[in-house]
DNA sequence: TTGGAATATTCCCGTAAAGGAATATTGAGA
DNA sequence: TCTCAATATTCCTTTACGGGAATATTCCAA
């Protein structure tokens, strides 16, 4: 897992957009009204999004519109997987930890 | 979902503590020795991840043991799900999205 | 009860990054 | 071609944060 992806999704604002464009594709000036956030800094955003490989542009005229792209989502899932024994399994491993400790201890 | 959580493992030292906490607990200096990272900045890590809710300190004598808990994880997942929609639907919600915009400017 | 091991905390410094304001760029239509 | 609308970029300032080094804290064992 590269951080790059997290790192774009840490800032609340960048989330707010991520979670704005999940409901469909949407132009620059409609994410600075819809979230209330100055054109420009929506447009910093969207680039360190871009970057991150999160978003992906569409020139139209004057307008640019943004949209997710599925690959980050689809790897931080994956990601995600690999954890997925921590909250499935039922015993808890600080107890087999311990003694493997006091083991050691012993010897 | 809230940026704490994004934002504790954005860092990369951070994701690796938490990479290599997947395997099981481990103490401080385990860590720091398998990471290569210097105890105090291994531990202001753990502080980090710990206020975010990511690990858990369990003390024994002299060491802290810490481990990952399941919850953040779990919010993740659940969050993640709600973007599940993106890379399964086979049409591309773009199209639509210009023909809404020829369609305003008709009017 | 004193010393040493394990861990946490503090202070300082440098850098990255976010917001504000102003400005540059690009495209369409009159 | 000129202008306006939409968007991107730049410059500046401020703040947050990570690393290094030193120090404080806590606990066990001798």
């Amino acid at each position: 897992m590269d951080t790059t992806t997290l790192n774009a999704l840490s800032e609340p604002n960048r989330l707010q957009i991520v979670e704005l464009l999940r409901e469909g594709p949407l132009t620059v000036g409609e994410i600075s009204e819809r979230l209330q956030i100055r054109q420009p800094q929506v447009s910093k955003h969207l680039r360190v999004l871009s970057n991150a490989g999160i978003v992906r542009v569409h020139a139209n005229a004057n307008r640019r519109i943004y949209q997710l792209r599925p690959e980050p989502f689809i790897q931080l899932n994956a990601w995600l997987e690999s954890y997925r024994r921590i909250w499935e399994e039922r015993f808890d491993s600080l107890d087999d930890y311990l003694k493997e400790m006091q083991e050691k201890q012993e010897k």
